[in-house]
DNA sequence: GCCAACGTTGGC
DNA sequence: GCCAACGTTGGC
């Protein structure tokens, strides 16, 4: 099972905002790698959900609960949506200036393209920031 | 609020 | 098909 890690600005969709509605699409993605990530997303795959600009942290984790479809908000077929649920908040956000501090990290996308908004994470650097988050 | 980095667009 | 110009994102 593949792991995520998506973003969003918490002026345009909070992680509060998402703990509320419980579901959310995930659309407005017009970037085609963020996209093609998107794509490759199977439900049950967990996803992170990171705190952009304001925060810059990783605040809890959702998972996928439709696959990519036609992105309802355009009439352009190259766009896609796909469905995230909450799973739980981290009991600690894990700050992005930490996860720079992490040897096995480095490599994420967070950190070495950092505009691009939904990347994939290996296992153990998925679960090397959700330990992060329990100290 | 600034600015660097990057992706996209459009002229040639 | 290249590349300059432009717009947007995101870290600080």
């Amino acid at each position: 099972m593949a792991k995520w890690l998506v973003k969003s600005d918490p002026k345009s969709y909070s992680w509060e905002d998402m703990k509320k509605d419980g579901k959310t699409f995930w659309d407005g993605v017009r970037n085609y790698q963020a996209r093609n990530n998107m794509q490759e997303m199977k439900n049950d795959d967990e996803v992170l959900f990171y705190h952009s600009v304001i925060g810059t942290e990783v605040v809890g984790i959702c998972k996928v609960v439709k696959e990519a479809y036609q992105d309802p908000t355009t009439d352009d077929e190259r766009w896609v949506a796909v469905d995230l649920e909450v799973v739980r908040e981290l009991a600690n956000p894990v700050q992005l200036q930490d996860i720079k501090k992490v040897d096995k990290l480095q490599d994420i996308a967070l950190i070495k393209q950092s505009r691009l908004s939904v990347m994939p994470l290996e296992d153990e650097e998925f679960l090397a920031i959700v330990e992060m988050s329990e100290k």
